[in-house]
DNA sequence: CGAGATTCATGTGAAGTATACCTTTAGGCTTAA
DNA sequence: AAGCCTAAAGGTATACTTCACATGAATCTCGTA
């Protein structure tokens, strides 16, 4: 039983204690740090790159590429924001979007970016019903109307063109090609390297694009950044020695993600203060790994359609008994069963098996296709996610079915 | 015994269907003069 | 007569289904040593 003064009290003295953090924005994703570490050479080539927008001129599109991680959407904000501060200053028609392709329901298909971008430019439409060249001419007209320079970053681009083919960048480089007043530059970001090996070729010419690599930061490197944003982020005194290191070591080891370092150590710091330490200690770091990936894979769990979730609880259920070799076959033998259970119409085997690839490309089970021989071809499915993180999607996703 | 044919269980591509939503158009009803 | 509303017609994107064919190694078959 608690009394009217507990909570209270409680909040008081919530106040009261000292944080760990000083500024935690500082290690929040969308944190814009004054300095980018080396990215020097990038930097300065994306700026050679882009200058001549400032002077009325097209500038070549861009494609850059490196794994997750590496700074490439980081520096292309920070080109971006130098290039607007300096065009408003000399009253340069510029006009910046940034597009994550892989955004499900927002931008993933060729009609929903479109349509996204003109919303961007305050034309907003419907999402469905309209032929998509009276989008393209929409957009066009929208586009000609001033004299604009218009910059489009479409990040995760490798996305976007797996899933609707090569058409759009096709169209988008042809509208260009037609504006009369204003310019429309490409910049491509993606972290799949044969993504623009792979790419058509009568596209690649008519992109043009100049192609900058992103290479994975070094422990050093990741180590410097780090204590670079908590010497702004924490108190002095509150990280303990090694810290630092840990996280970079952990975040190298993985192709050199200075984003995880950085939700690393915030995360351990939040799980830190909330166990009411006064400091960061090295074991929390591990915990706070543990958490990152379990709160990732919670979090794409619970957005997914509800066919998806039946099937991937099916695959979690059947885990259970048998760890090993999963086969789509019996993945849906117990799906059909589930989703007749909670009132969903089954799908087609053809389907599902297409839902199995797509919660692959989610990385939450990673499957291989393989045939057995005498006994057929199938995939078989491996679950990606930490054991210890299992009996909690199992709930969320009965939760999710409201199954008993 | 080994090369080639067979087989199985499902992968995978293409085309078709259902649904939800869009615009256009034409008819009917209301309204105001 | 002009204006407004409604419903039908004609169109699209998306999620899914249907159909049909592709796969690829374990197993089978059968000729040969």
């Amino acid at each position: 039983m608690i009394k009217k003064d507990g909570i209270n009290d409680f909040f008081q003295n919530y106040l009261s204690k000292s944080s760990i953090f000083k500024n935690k924005k500082v290690l929040q994703a969308n944190y814009m740090p004054e300095t980018i570490f080396h990215r020097d050479p990038q930097l300065r080539q994306m700026a050679d790159i882009m200058a001549p927008v400032l002077k009325l001129e097209k500038p070549s599109n861009l494609f850059l590429y490196g794994k997750t991680g590496t700074g490439k959407t980081l520096s292309m904000k920070h080109i971006n924001d130098q290039l607007t501060q300096v065009a408003s200053q000399n009253n340069i028609p510029l006009r910046i979007t940034y597009i994550n392709c892989k955004l499900k329901k927002v931008a993933d298909t060729e009609y929903r970016l479109i349509s996204q971008l003109l919303c961007e430019f305050g034309k907003p439409v419907s999402f469905t019903g309209l032929p998509t060249d009276e989008l393209y001419k929409q957009f066009f007209n929208t586009m000609d109307n001033e004299e604009i320079m218009y910059i489009l970053v479409l990040d995760e681009i490798d996305q976007l063109v797996k899933r609707n083919g090569n058409d759009i960048l096709y169209n988008l480089t042809r509208i260009n090609s037609e504006l009369k007043k204003s310019q429309l530059t490409l910049v491509g970001i993606s972290n799949d390297w044969f993504f623009a090996e792979n790419l058509d070729l009568r596209i690649k010419s008519s992109l043009g694009w100049e192609e900058i690599l992103f290479p994975p930061y070094n422990a050093v490197q990741i180590q410097m950044i780090l204590r670079n944003r908590s010497d702004l982020a924490f108190e002095t005194g509150c990280i303990q020695p090694g810290v630092v290191e840990k996280c970079a070591a952990y975040a190298a080891r993985e192709h050199g993600d200075a984003r995880r370092a950085i939700d690393l150590l915030r995360v351990s710091a939040e799980i830190a203060e909330r166990d009411g330490c006064e400091s960061v200690a090295i074991d929390h770091i591990d915990k706070a790994e543990a958490k990152i990936e379990r709160d990732r894979v919670f979090e794409i769990i619970k957005t997914q359609p509800k066919q998806f979730q039946a099937v991937l609880y099916s695959i979690f259920k059947i885990h259970e008994q048998k760890p090993e070799n999963i086969f789509t076959g019996e993945v849906y033998e117990l799906y059909k069963e589930i989703s007749t259970r909670i009132g969903l119409g089954p799908l087609t085997q053809r389907r599902v098996s297409d839902i199995v690839a797509e919660l692959d490309m989610l990385g939450i089970v990673s499957v291989t296709v393989i045939s057995k021989g005498r006994y057929g071809r199938t995939r078989e499915i491996n679950i990606a996610t930490p054991p210890s993180a299992n009996p909690r999607i199992m709930k969320i996703l009965s939760d999710e079915l409201s199954l008993a």
